[in-house]
DNA sequence: ACTACTTGGTTGCCCGAAGCAACGATCAAC
DNA sequence: GTTGATCGTTGCTTCGGGCAACCAAGTAGT
């Protein structure tokens, strides 16, 4: 607990630990992350497939917005978003408009049905969240909220 | 704070706030899960696939064991782990030993190559993180590492 | 002991998600 | 105006995973 402060390189034994605790927790919910969001969408709604929600999420938060955006946002490649984005626009979920400013460009916004499904599906993942963290405080549900958001800021700017 | 204890169950307004933020959250991380687990995997080792990682890590822990319950843990069909299972084999890293208790099972274990694959794509991992977390002091990396951990935890017992 | 059901594991077939490459269309710069 | 970069879309492929069928091996019923 002394040395600590006098070396800030050298990897210390508790500081490695620290890291393997964090590296083997998320390796486990990386792996079930398939398995848990589609637990998760099946319930929500049947034919809202759960890669869709995160897309309307974000839609939602930063309409209007582009697809080249949205691909960056979230790590994949413009062809994902391209084909994810036909299917809700089929759907009737959201809407592609031209780009006053840029030909190439379209403007992604929610149509009002696509605005009640999400908070439809919203609603009814909190649900099942909350049943999941039934026996924790609601300090602890508000710190692991935290966290995950600090967590997730640090791959925000990241090119990983 | 008062209020909290008197009213266990009805929707508190600071609640929802409190669950609608880890919504929030981690639909962004398991929606960037494929891209981030494929990113760590990819710099790890380029034949090592990132979901193999998963299924070193908890058969060092817990070997022998079936690939039934390798299955249920990971919350994935038997098929599924079969194959990647197949796969590892393939590659020398695990071996399948029929169970002496029971003809039908066959219990796996890491082969000394396994376990040094293991250790090495660990360690790399853990450097990535290192990286990521650069800037955390080390009790928010130890608490980031406890909130995964009892986050997992609940879905341990879950079929959900 | 013979049959019937259950469980563990493998394989075939299919689907969805995602990457890569190529393309048309549109800016931007020189 | 020609060249190069960017936005979006589409074909092709790969991979992970579910479903169902199957075999082998236990387990239970009679």
């Amino acid at each position: 607990m002394t040395e600590a402060e006098i070396a800030p390189r050298p990897p210390t034994a508790g500081e490695h630990e620290a890291y393997c605790a964090v590296e083997r927790q998320l390796a486990i919910l990386l792996r079930r992350a398939n398995a848990f969001s589609a637990g998760m969408g099946r319930k929500v709604h049947p034919e809202l497939d759960p890669g869709a929600y995160g897309l309307l999420v974000r839609i939602e938060q930063s309409s209007p917005m582009r697809s080249s955006d949205l691909a960056a946002y979230l790590r994949v490649g413009r062809a994902t978003i391209s084909r994810q984005l036909k299917g809700l626009e089929e759907l009737g979920l959201i809407s592609r408009s031209p780009d006053p400013e840029d030909g190439r460009a379209h403007l992604l916004a929610l149509t009002p049905e696509g605005s009640r499904r999400l908070h439809d599906a919203r609603s009814a993942r909190e649900g099942q969240l909350r049943t999941l963290l039934a026996a924790w405080p609601e300090e602890d549900v508000r710190l692991l909220g935290r966290m995950l958001e600090r967590f997730n800021m640090l791959t925000e700017g990241l090119n990983l």
